[in-house]
DNA sequence: TTGTAAGCGTTATCAC
DNA sequence: GTGATAACGCTTACAA
């Protein structure tokens, strides 16, 4: 790893290294002349200054860690580019850990985080730590971290810091309220992963919906749990095989709509004669198929983007007020949630 | 960004600070008890060492660099995923930047990852540095890196490094023997971004599939240039109100695809009774919504995850040869390359 | 305007 | 076995 140094360069300018470190930082004083040689010479040399001493001596990195579940991930993706394009402009340098969604690769995430010294942290917790347990082990090494910290997406409650959220709840509610307008009635709910807040937040908005319109929920209608695709289809299917069942559904996840869309053509139902819906976020590729499914949504990169943002601000300003950003997602209906009668 | 440091837990330890750095790295003598109350000691403090200081003073950093176009790209953000998996189990921080495609983000890409003194590099080019000028540019902007580096997906020529690369032309090779065998004999082809030498492989196994099998190429029939979506579907749509027309395609890139599509549906042109055709690379989505669309697969995660053990494997044997991964992509027929009468 | 020297938090080389 | 001490490459008082 050997590369030429301030030493190097300030040995062949003939000047000491504290006039080289000047005019790589740009202040302090320094004469033209000096200035002039010491640029030509760290020219000639393509030096490079290290990041690594840098940081050490000033006792601030310039590295800002991000840790989201997966990768591989079409909204995580999107987030991460908004952060990682903010982050280039502005300079820092992005250090980048996935947890899988899993609490012990998190919690590995954290402590590479601390080890690397990073400067901030943009965090996508893989689950909402709610137990008490959990929470104060999460308080605590967010604390060991030492270093301010964003939340992005998935909060977790009592914890009082700069976040960057979606607001699930006016967004099932608008969700709902859609398909209500459109003349359901019978309608469900497919949860998705209740263990998380933004899923039950989701579940609210639609009961919510639901109550301030005098409809009944049925139970049976309600599908919650921690589940996925395959056990969606399970439970959409059973469910659309009773006799009686929604006309419509509002789905509160991507994996979940997989599932349920995967149900219906098995069923031979079709959409929405025979079941409306509205979810939530847009399926990857839905866009390019040009398939008429209604969804709320958000712009995701720009979310990332925020969460950079108010990160580098927190630099400037460590003393302001935690700040809670809450986006609403926007609904676009292109279809999907319309109540027809079937052909 | 002080926290507790070596020095602290040797002064609370009442040792020195080289018995600690001892017990930290798990090297050199020291006596089980006096470790074990060191140990002690740097729990109650929840000491963490600073990777910073650690690898100045080691010289060699434990950061691994990776450039990719876009993180908002399915192909890239899987390759990202095997890079990350692998690092991560392996004890290496990635950092992480994006280059858009654009030479001047590309090299300011490669300078920061210089800065910070990157271990070694995983490096998808924003293009392939083809003519004389970029490439000793980009030749000795590598060189100056002064680590190792693999590089992904895109070649560049004449490089003499680690690489992991898509065999192009036998895939594109395979994708058009499939439509002949299929019974097409008037196939064009769709060749995406021909700057790209990746763009230009693939058309020349296009070629060469086709004249094996003593089919003429007519001229009209290859859409090559720089296009996008938007693009193709012009084209597209010009040729296919020809005439004389292709009955089938080979199509060798996503985007070019997505244009191909949406030009088919607006010149309600069935797939494949009007035009059949294979691609190159699933459509997000494609999947999940079972369309019959036959393409090459590659593995895309794995590629990434076969980089980052490339690059590994380069830091213990410095000296081996550089060694060129070819990974040969794997056709998938699911209908759309049938050749069918018009119902 | 410039240079000297003392850090920054580690590791590594020696003596002891 | 263990502890000084000199690096590592930089920044930053403080002198000059």
């Amino acid at each position: 790893m050997r590369s030429v140094n301030i030493q190097d360069i300030a040995r062949e300018a003939g000047v000491g290294k504290a006039t080289v470190s000047r005019v790589i930082n740009g202040k302090g004083y320094v004469s033209r002349e000096t200035a002039a040689k010491i640029r030509a010479v760290m020219d000639r040399y393509h030096y490079q200054p290290s990041a690594l001493a840098r940081s050490l001596s000033r006792r601030e990195s310039d590295a800002i860690g991000l840790i989201i579940p997966e990768a591989n991930n079409p909204f995580f993706s999107s987030l991460l580019t908004g952060v990682c394009e903010v982050l280039e402009k502005c300079g820092y340098t992005l250090i980048l850990r996935t947890s899988g969604n899993d609490t012990q690769r998190d919690y590995r995430a954290l402590e590479a985080m601390r080890y690397q010294r990073v400067r901030g942290l943009i965090y996508v917790p893989a689950c909402n730590y709610e137990n008490e347990r959990d929470f104060e082990q999460m308080a605590s090494r967010l604390n060991d971290l030492g270093s301010p910290y964003v939340i992005l997406d998935r909060p977790i409650s009592r914890l009082d810091c700069d976040c960057v959220l979606s607001d699930n709840f006016s967004g099932a509610y608008a969700a709902t309220e859609a398909l209500i307008r459109a003349g359901h009635r019978a309608i469900g709910v497919i949860a998705g992963n209740t263990q998380l807040v933004i899923g039950r937040e989701r579940v609210e908005g639609f009961r919510k919906a639901m109550a301030q319109n005098g409809l009944p929920l049925h139970r049976p209608f309600l599908l919650t749990g921690s589940f996925g695709q395959e056990e969606t289809y399970r439970q959409v299917t059973m469910l659309m095989r009773e006799p009686e069942h929604p006309t419509a559904f509002f789905i509160a996840n991507n994996r979940s709509e997989i599932g349920f869309l995967h149900a219906m053509r098995d069923l031979k139902l079709k959409i929405p004669a025979d079941a409306a819906f509205v979810s939530f976020d847009e399926l990857p590729g839905q866009l390019v198929f040009e398939l008429p499914y209604s969804c709320l949504d958000r712009e995701v990169a720009s979310l990332g983007a925020k969460a950079a943002q108010l990160l580098i601000r927190r630099f400037d300003e460590p003393g302001r007020p935690a700040e809670r950003l809450v986006v609403v997602p926007r609904l676009t209906l292109r279809g999907s949630e319309k109540r027809i009668a079937r052909k």
